[in-house]
DNA sequence: CGGTTTTGACCCGCGC
DNA sequence: GCGCGGGTCAAAACCG
């Protein structure tokens, strides 16, 4: 399951939750659900950014693919069934936002630990690998810059958060 | 001194 | 095999 959300307010200026739905609804500006046709469970909820969202919000959000997210898996040739089971078909496991901003590190609340930074093939622009510092929480995300919009930066979280809260520190 | 950044090396799956 | 692309490790440097 692969999510992609665009959003266009500059969020750098705020702090603590800028990458929260639920406290920033209003800011998207449309979404590409990959694979949504295969989500019919409402029981379970949608993580976005390591939190949960409703998925009446999610399907009302849904819009078809397209623009510039060729960096995209395609739902339909990625590995197929690799993963077991088709539980985990409820469960975003993969969100991405995209968000106009001319600064690189937005701050969504989190401790991220930059593990790792690679050139991105067919794009002058890096790509940076960040971990969450909690201990033992197993979220990841990566940052990288729009190829065909430099002025986007676009952000994929991995995961669900261990713990409550955005901790900054 | 402890956590983070930096950066090249390393790993792994895949197509040829 | 080998090379390539994507992803991660880790040692040393960095910094409050
Ligand atoms: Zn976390």
């Amino acid at each position: 399951m692969y999510i992609y959300i665009e959003r266009e307010k500059d969020l750098h200026a705020h702090s603590g939750y800028t990458m929260d739905p639920y406290n920033y609804p209003m800011n998207l500006e449309y979404s590409d659900f990959f694979e949504f046709n295969d989500w019919k469970d409402d029981d379970l909820p949608l993580i976005v950014s390591g939190y949960p969202v409703s998925q009446n919000y999610a399907a009302n959000e849904m819009v078809n693919s397209g623009g510039s997210n060729s960096y995209h898996e395609d739902p339909n040739t990625t590995s197929g069934d690799s993963r077991s089971g088709r539980e985990n078909k409820k469960t975003a496991e993969k969100v991405a936002f995209k968000t106009k901003s001319e600064i690189d590190i937005l701050d969504d609340g989190f401790k991220w630990r930059k593990y790792g930074k690679k050139m991105v093939k067919n794009s002058p622009n890096p790509r940076n690998y960040y971990k969450c510092s909690v201990e033992g929480c197993p979220v990841k995300k990566r940052v990288e810059r729009d190829t065909m919009d430099p002025s986007y930066v676009v952000t994929t979280y991995e995961g669900i958060h261990n713990h409550h809260g955005p901790s900054q520190l």
